[in-house]
DNA sequence: GCATATCCTACTTAATTAGTAGGGTAATAT
DNA sequence: ATATTACCCTACTAATTAAGTAGGATATGC
């Protein structure tokens, strides 16, 4: 299942390139726009901000905005960020990778090799689409 | 993350596939060969078995086997029996559709067409690779 | 009728998720 | 300057899921 995180955070990113002036909004006007509890977003642009996705500004007219053109952020960093590692095991992560300690050899397990498949349609997806792909635009 | 349990059922099922006799294998056998908890093991082995995919004997010279031929077997029915639903949210589910509460329209939403994306790609990978693809054989 | 091996229910422990509470800090308008 | 705005940050909590355990019931074959 995909994290209530992950999900707030693509809507909250949508929104922000959907409002193209590029201005500061608000976490409260994002929060009720797409219904989203409050706290919770305010940590996930945290988040997003600390990755390099969103920028901040404090104070009276400030909030957050994005960095980047919305054709230029692959959604590969949002899910990684968000979601975490796209392969669902770490012995097929190209970020995590992991050993699993009871398996004797990788190329000749099953898991291994189905989620290594997966693995490799999943990035293609999120590398070939941006978060312009996602707004209709 | 993938389950321990669908991790599990993925290499019982390819240790019983790889031994083409098609006789009874008992737990205690794959729990030892694969590495896995025998209690663990027990659980899973019974839910194939009531889903069709697996056959059981009781008794002396029982155990489990194979009810079809592994290239027969698809990937989508294992791992919806093991893991779940393949789609990460429940609005882009063929089998278990649910609409978001908090989502007016599917349409526009980021995360219902990012999804959908994905889904079809996961289930391209699951129906075209079967347990005989992943024994090598 | 005894040994064997699956069947089944209920419990437990740990980790993760989805928040909430409560205040701190920086920037801005006036 | 100072009040206000709005992001920044830590810590806590409740609910759910994952991963297994315990212990016995039931069926089978010799």
């Amino acid at each position: 299942m995909l994290s209530k995180k992950t999900k707030y955070g693509i809507k909250a990113l949508t929104y922000l390139a959907r409002h193209e002036h590029r201005l500061p909004v608000q976490i409260a006007i994002i929060s009720e726009s797409e219904n989203i509890s409050l706290k919770f977003l305010e940590r996930i642009l945290l988040t997003l901000r600390k990755n390099g996705i969103l920028g901040s500004k404090k104070g009276k007219g400030g909030g957050y905005y994005l960095l980047k053109d919305p054709n230029e952020i692959q959604m590969t960093a949002v899910m990684r960020i968000l979601e975490g590692p796209i392969s669902m095991v770490p012995c097929v992560s190209l970020n995590f990778y992991e050993k699993c300690a009871d398996c004797p050899d990788e190329n000749l397990c099953a898991v291994h090799i189905l989620m290594t498949q997966l693995r490799d349609s999943s990035l293609q997806i999120f590398r070939n689409t941006t978060l312009a792909d996602l707004c209709g635009k």
